[in-house]
DNA sequence: CACTTGAACCTGTCTATACAACTTCGAGGT
DNA sequence: ACCTCGAAGTTGTATAGACAGGTTCAAGTG
């Protein structure tokens, strides 16, 4: 994990300083931001890179400007947001709930042809594979079914994902460099049903999410894909953000 | 709608410049793009502009960049991505397939206490509610259950929309602002299943979607509220995106 | 032939400066 | 008391220049 003084682009250091304020609790929904020149003061840094900084922030739903204003913490941040909250533990901890984790198996099978494609290794190679069900204050709120590389984490079947959530650890793994995600709606089966607890006649929100590590030239390898799953009625996924119009 | 050489931003018509290539079909998945340098000459801007412009449309899946090598249309955005894509018209379009529309009703009602805090008015007013079937292939795909904020759009009920969208008509009217999208699975009312020709036991994808136009001084109204039902197995809502890393 | 080196080009980032548009607020005039 | 005007602060955008680090490819060297 990078210190919050190490090197890398400077406007993720202005991302970083204001995002440690909100995490913590320092600046709070609707609360004035230091403006750009303040900021440039505070940083060190040139205005058109604080400004990129809170630009990003604006677009990601932290953050609300006002020209001639300010520069405020935006109101509330829908709950739920997990394309851009990777970890589904950072995510019930930030709304202030408890959260568990119980591991139903993790193993080394042979990967079928379809999976094998979505991986992008060769058939009949074996591949990782876990079911995990995440709890937030002991109800069950995530199936995590999810096949894994073994190119981008050797090691993976030895973690104690009762402790460290898989996400969590791929994240310090392998830096990853693209993620993607499909959202379905399905009639989850009865082992998934099972699972979450849910009762009959209840539909899952499907969150299939295949997240890509960097690979050695040009050709990036796949180094996981999960399916996760979210019992409807206790889950919504949210996505604020502001348009970008000039599309024609 | 702006004319192409229209006044705005410039990094605006540097995405407008790339985006009208790519939805023309002169530029096609893995093509090259023109270089940054080159474009500073084509487009006569600075090159931060440029860099401004298509690092956005990056963000937006349109475009991968590889730093020393160059810009390339991205292999597939994924279908279904109506986060950004706000006119089904177009994102049916997009996928070459024709769309249909069929009104159910459009009127003038009075709004419920719930549903005028969420619009934003004051409880008793009157809103608009229409009801649409939308077509892709004569296949319905989404029925879209919409309350419209009088104030935003007078003429709302007058409007023929099984000729152009109500999205496209509040476009057209209204300036958005900013829009919030709230994604559920759901099962389907008979009434939703109907219109949607689902099976029983089948589940839709819900997606709520908000948007807010820039109104007098400071208090920014709601225009609109939709909640757009998909058939599962018809549909998924696809979300590429590169990461932003660097949070803690 | 195999290898190294360097030029040319690419993206990524940062800076200093500038101007425009907007809001707020107080000073001054009517 | 009311209105107008302008200063000061804010965000939004644009520019020219600079450097770093990556890739590609060809020329030169062994």
């Amino acid at each position: 994990m990078p210190k919050s003084g190490s090197p890398g682009p400077l406007y993720k250091k202005v991302k970083s300083f204001v995002l440690d304020r909100i995490h913590s609790g320092e600046w709070r929904p609707g609360d004035r931001v230091l403006s750009e020149n303040e900021l440039v003061r505070e940083l060190g840094v040139s205005r058109m890179t604080v400004n990129r900084g809170l630009r990003e922030l604006t677009d990601e739903g932290y953050l609300e400007r006002i020209a001639g204003v300010g520069t405020f913490i935006a109101q509330s941040r829908s709950q739920g947001h997990p394309l851009e909250v990777l970890n589904i533990a950072d995510e019930i901890h930030s709304r202030g709930n408890t959260h568990r984790a119980r591991l139903i198996y993790a193993l080394e099978e042979p990967v079928s042809p379809d999976r094998a494609v979505a991986l992008g290794v060769v058939p009949g190679t074996s591949v990782f594979h876990s079911l995990i069900v995440h709890y937030e204050n002991d109800r069950p709120i995530q199936l995590e079914d999810r096949y894994v590389n073994p190119a981008a984490a050797p090691d993976y079947l030895s973690v104690d994902f009762e402790r460290i959530t898989p996400s969590e650890y791929l994240l310090e793994v392998a830096p990853l460099k693209k993620v993607e995600h499909m959202v379905r709606a399905v009639m989850p089966t009865d082992e998934v049903r099972r699972h979450l607890e849910m009762p009959r006649d209840e539909p899952c929100l499907l969150l299939v999410r295949r997240t890509w590590s960097p690979a050695s030239t040009t050709k990036a390898a796949v180094a996981s894909t999960a399916r996760l799953y979210y019992p409807a009625t206790r889950f919504q996924l949210g996505a604020p953000f502001s348009v970008r119009t000039g599309d024609s």
